[in-house]
DNA sequence: TTTCGATTCGACCCGTGAGTCAATAGATAT
DNA sequence: ATATCTATTGACTCACGGGTCGAATCGAAA
């Protein structure tokens, strides 16, 4: 996992190295184990969730993981930040975005949604926030700040231009929101027969009525 | 625990009787055991609770805990049972309005979200579903379709009625709405500077400004 | 004071799951 | 062939948590 082969020489290893390079495999394999702890954590949860099973689930054993990943907790941290990050790019999207703070608010929520059941959702994990062990847990509230933040700011903005009801406490309804969303990673499922892209935009939708002036 | 005592013919024991029988002492410690675990297991989750922990916020040593409890499973259960009977009182509630569709769900939404922030509702739990073995899983999985039917059922009928708007997505719309309500047992706290009555109206009129036509 | 039942303790058993590690099979290069 | 590096195994350790149980304690009645 060095550098990709310094000797292409041969025949058959340029061939392979072409398909599947070493590193290649390995960012692919990790990945794939992730992805796979991702789905389960988000469903089942941390705790009842045994690497035994992300192993079997991938057709490996439990001691294969470890050549990849460092720790359980590793993996669950990974997991936190790809749902930063996710929402690091929702707000970078609402932002673009010059008009009211509604338009704003209500683009923020539906790319958030959209995001997470979409293909760079697999790798995610919303729930799960106190199994994070201290030093992670601050850099991940340090990311869910930022995204609570700026939501709040955006209703308050619309409450501002008039564009959102005045009545609406901004706090609780960001949490209302987000809980809708946290808890559609329980139970959205990408080959079911919801498709995401539905639901993203009909929970979009009905956010947009509810703060709606 | 058999009968209040037989024998009240003594004057301090009829005194203390009257303060607190044994039986009485046995529920209300019994009563305390669940409700601390419902906290616990709301905020933290079922797996990550131990009953060590659950023991020493009541002073007590998890050995003790037994004399009052089968195991902890039976604890989840209960905890289950009670947040289904919350259900039921709401759709009572929401029943015995004669109203438009969009009045009941309303209301059934207001009530049951009512019921959990308040006093009745410190017993209730409403994630951890799969920490359930199969037969109480399955007790609690008909509780929850009750409440799903009725809640669907109630928006369609405002839906044929023109009082909701016909083109959200009854599914999604309660998944959207018992996502924010389960997701607000883990952060809401009844000592906190939000007031339970306050959250359910604000809960109830999101919901309602969404759905409304 | 003594007795008896209600209650609680604390030591213990046992299963489970995270993490480790020496051994090994597979491919590659020499 | 042989040495080397990669990837995986499977047996092991260790800590933790659920559940049990006999012993100790407490409180009320006799």
């Amino acid at each position: 996992m060095e550098q990709a082969s310094v000797a292409d020489s041969g025949k058959s290893s340029v061939w392979k190295a072409a398909v599947l390079s070493r590193d290649e495999q390995y960012d692919l394999k990790r990945k794939a184990l992730i992805q796979e702890a991702a789905r389960a954590f988000s469903a089942r949860g941390y705790h009842d969730t045994s690497l035994v099973d992300v192993a079997r689930e991938l057709g490996v054993t439990k001691g294969a993981l470890y050549y990849y990943v460092k720790s359980k907790q590793e993996i669950l941290f990974e997991c936190h930040m790809s749902s930063i990050e996710l929402g690091d790019r929702a707000i970078e999207h609402a932002r673009s975005i010059d008009g009211s703070g509604f338009n704003s608010v209500v683009a923020l929520a539906h790319r958030y949604m959209e995001l997470l059941v979409g293909e760079s959702g697999t790798l995610a994990v919303l729930t799960e926030f106190d199994a994070l062990e201290p030093e992670n847990r601050k850099i991940v509230a340090a990311g869910r700040t930022r995204f609570g933040n700026t939501f709040r700011e955006l209703i308050e903005r619309g409450q501002a231009d008039g564009s959102v009801r005045g009545t609406i406490n901004a706090k609780i309804t960001e949490f209302f929101y987000l809980g809708a969303v946290n808890w559609a990673t329980r139970w959205f499922d990408p080959g079911g027969e919801l498709d995401g892209s539905l639901v993203a935009a009909q929970f979009a939708d009905l956010f947009a009525a509810a703060i709606r002036v």
